[in-house]
DNA sequence: GATGATCCATACAGTGCTGTATAGATGCTG
DNA sequence: CAGCATCTATACAGCACTGTATGGATCATC
């Protein structure tokens, strides 16, 4: 087996990199060649097309998306609110993960256009919330109590990077404090 | 004075629905041309340039944005909770309005890429923000409290529309209306 | 009904990408 | 070292769009 040079995960990898930072339309073949340092040849050889590295892009995110934040938070343990301090925490900071909520951000506006990429969003989304069930569940009784906290923990987790608020004096952290504090009682 | 067959104004909404559906990417004045029934002759005789047109939809979103929703709210009168009710109620349904939550979804990944934008949606959240707190703070006297349910249901009504969440059993409308007593309480 | 303001159609050159074809280069393996 | 699998470069045709230029068409107003 001969070493591969630029294999399929470069171009995966370089595509994911421009979906976050530009959206769908900024993933051109092109492009990521420039970035990978190669002209568009090898491509061709990887990819029957454009829309099958995109495919692949997904499938690649998909799994990592699941998995990657519930790793990172229940690899330290604790008990349930330990676990979703942590969680705020990773949301908070974002770093160390390979695909980050910016590309969540990217693959949420590309869903609203691609009935595809919403399907595999929903699934995706709906594990998360599965797992905000389960550690909620651990010291929340009423069940709708659990839902309306992890829906809001969910709005929070997105709104968080999403938006850009100001709140009178106070850092965004401190608001996230608060709200993390509201939460977890 | 001639009679404008398909004036700037066209031009500028045609541009907007083709950003609400499609991203900035998707405002191809080719498109919207052929959406209008005419060929690009005339847009070069209204904007120097696609630029001139983006940032000129973005004059309109801006004014519209700001106070369409206030408008609405307020136009009925009623007590803070009332008034926010409300506020919920337009945000669940969504429709009336010019320019959309899902406008302002597409600007809100625009501003991810274009520094321009992200100012002059910073400062629309802000004056929304600035709405809630006069809400909120019409019932609510610790300004910690005001600011945490300010954020959360700014969170809310993004994320309303944005995810796709299954509630297990219980439909949106009703983990929004469970998510609504808990805010207003 | 002439005039000027407003808008439209068409043609053209240019850009940046797509996908195909083809002829290599490179390196592991027997 | 021969041979195969793995990649790369280059050239080509094509598409969709951009912006410019130019010659109208249409309509309100005097």
């Amino acid at each position: 087996m001969a070493v591969a040079r630029t294999p399929r995960g470069s171009w995966i990898a370089a595509g994911l990199q421009a979906l976050t930072s530009g959206g769908v339309e900024a993933v051109r073949i092109e492009l990521l060649a420039k970035a990978l340092g190669v002209t568009r040849g090898g491509f061709y050889w990887h990819f029957a097309d454009r829309q099958a590295l995109l495919e692949e892009m997904l499938d690649a995110w998909e799994g990592d998306a699941t998995t990657a934040v519930i790793e990172k938070v229940e690899a330290a343990g604790g008990d349930a609110r330990t676990r979703l301090q942590r969680l705020f925490a990773v949301a908070a900071s974002g770093d160390g993960l390979l695909t980050d909520i910016f590309t969540d951000f990217a693959i949420r506006d590309w869903s609203r256009r691609e009935p595809a990429v919403a399907e595999r969003l929903r699934r995706v989304d709906n594990r998360r919330m599965e797992y905000l069930r389960e550690l909620f569940g651990e010291f929340c009784t009423d069940p709708d109590d659990v839902e309306v906290r992890c829906t809001l923990c969910f709005m929070v987790w997105i709104g968080n990077r999403l938006l850009d608020l100001d709140h009178g004096g106070r850092s965004p952290a401190e608001v996230m404090e608060l709200i993390q504090r509201r939460l977890l009682q």
